[in-house]
DNA sequence: TAGCTTGTTATCCACTTGGACAACAACCGG
DNA sequence: CCGGTTGTTGTCCAAGTGGATAACAAGCTA
């Protein structure tokens, strides 16, 4: 009678909140392999080990559960980040947001561009998205400029532009494979040093921890 | 008695050659529209003005037929591109090379980003190109370097950023809309001028027409 | 013109998908 | 302990998918 400590008895219940969370990140999960259009309401189920029509009980469509999953993985990426950057000096802010993030979190933010134009929803949150990257960026590039370490004419611009190479280089390393790691930073931290003029090398030196995609576990080697 | 000029009667035929190429055409023009995953057979098909099956019958399967459509798309964009290059002056050829595409052609290239991960041939097909697309581009940096106007101390290297870059700066500019196609040039044109120690705004003067994406045409407006 | 090749059509099939729904069972307030 | 709320299941359905196949018809060659 001795049932194992996780009990499997059927009928037992979750929380209507633990439930919600746990199909929404079994959801970004999949997203992360199969890409927003390939998800299926059955995959999820059997991710989470319900039957799939407990997924309708949750989200009245499956628009709205990839859209929900969206939100969860770019609201819960800026908590933590905007969080992650303030307690640190500007230098190892900025490397902290340009560091290679992991393959999960890009392969997530790929599809999503991938999607977009097709979306209205998904292009929406994108767009949102990326002005609050960009803010945060700006805000770290005056931190810089004000503590006397570079230059920027214009942070806003230049906020866009660290973005663009940062996402052009995650794409020749975690999709096309040209770049290692290092390459790729390298890359991002002489673009920034080049153009806010800092010491060539700090950014590397400051030995940086990815800041960015922390709701993405490691992918599964 | 008297038919149109297009013949529409049952059972007119087309040459094989000519109806692949109208196959693979058609496909790509759907994959823009709406990625790889989405081509179904029945849209192509209907997009072509034929019977699903008729697809079968040139192509084995589904995914035969999507891969020779992003062949054709990687074939036909590096045999004019090159061609197209060899014609200008460095600075003209590298500008036309930077300038931003036409929206269709790189929502082929981010779907296959997208799709890579999950299809080896397509990834494999991927690799090639974007090796490449290295190797045009770096030649046109050596070209730049020869003629005495710019300097770089590993054109290869400076080919990726560059690249990586532009991949960058597009997804912005087609997917985010966070820059107009003014923006995305200056900040592609800006880097590479930095990078390269070319005159500030050469680029930009070149008047650059895309060298990049002729198989695509326009998209619909 | 006869006969073969092959481009083309029209159906059929097994399967998966998102969604609907009724029955069941755990939890909670009375 | 009772009754309603709600998390959960199992099952059904229509629509759409990729693929298979047989009949048809256009064009070529003999």
């Amino acid at each position: 009678m001795a049932q194992s400590a996780v009990e499997k008895r059927p009928g037992a219940r979750k929380s209507s909140d633990e439930r919600r969370d746990e199909i929404v990140r079994a959801t970004l999960r999949l997203v992360a392999a199969k890409g927003f259009a390939g998800v299926t309401l059955r995959e999820v189920a059997t991710e989470v080990g319900v039957v799939h029509g407990l997924i309708r009980h949750y989200f009245a469509s499956r628009d709205e559960l990839v859209a929900a999953a969206f939100d969860f993985a770019v609201t819960s990426e800026l908590a933590t980040d905007q969080q992650q950057l303030d307690g640190l000096d500007p230098i190892a802010a900025l490397a902290g947001w340009l560091a290679a993030t992991n393959e999960n979190h890009y392969h997530v933010w790929i599809d999503a561009w991938s999607e977009a134009p097709r979306t209205p929803a998904l292009a929406a949150a994108l767009a949102r998205h990326h002005d609050d990257c960009e803010r945060i960026l700006t805000r770290v590039i005056e931190r810089v400029v004000d503590a006397g370490l570079g230059a920027s004419a214009d942070p806003a611009a230049d906020s866009r532009l660290l973005t663009a190479v940062a996402d052009g280089v995650a794409v020749q390393h975690h999709v096309v494979g040209a770049i290692d790691v290092d390459e790729a930073n390298d890359m991002v931290f002489g673009v920034a040093e080049r153009q806010l003029g800092l010491e060539p090398g700090i950014l590397a030196r400051a030995n940086p921890v990815p800041a960015r995609g922390q709701w993405a576990e490691a992918p599964a080697r």
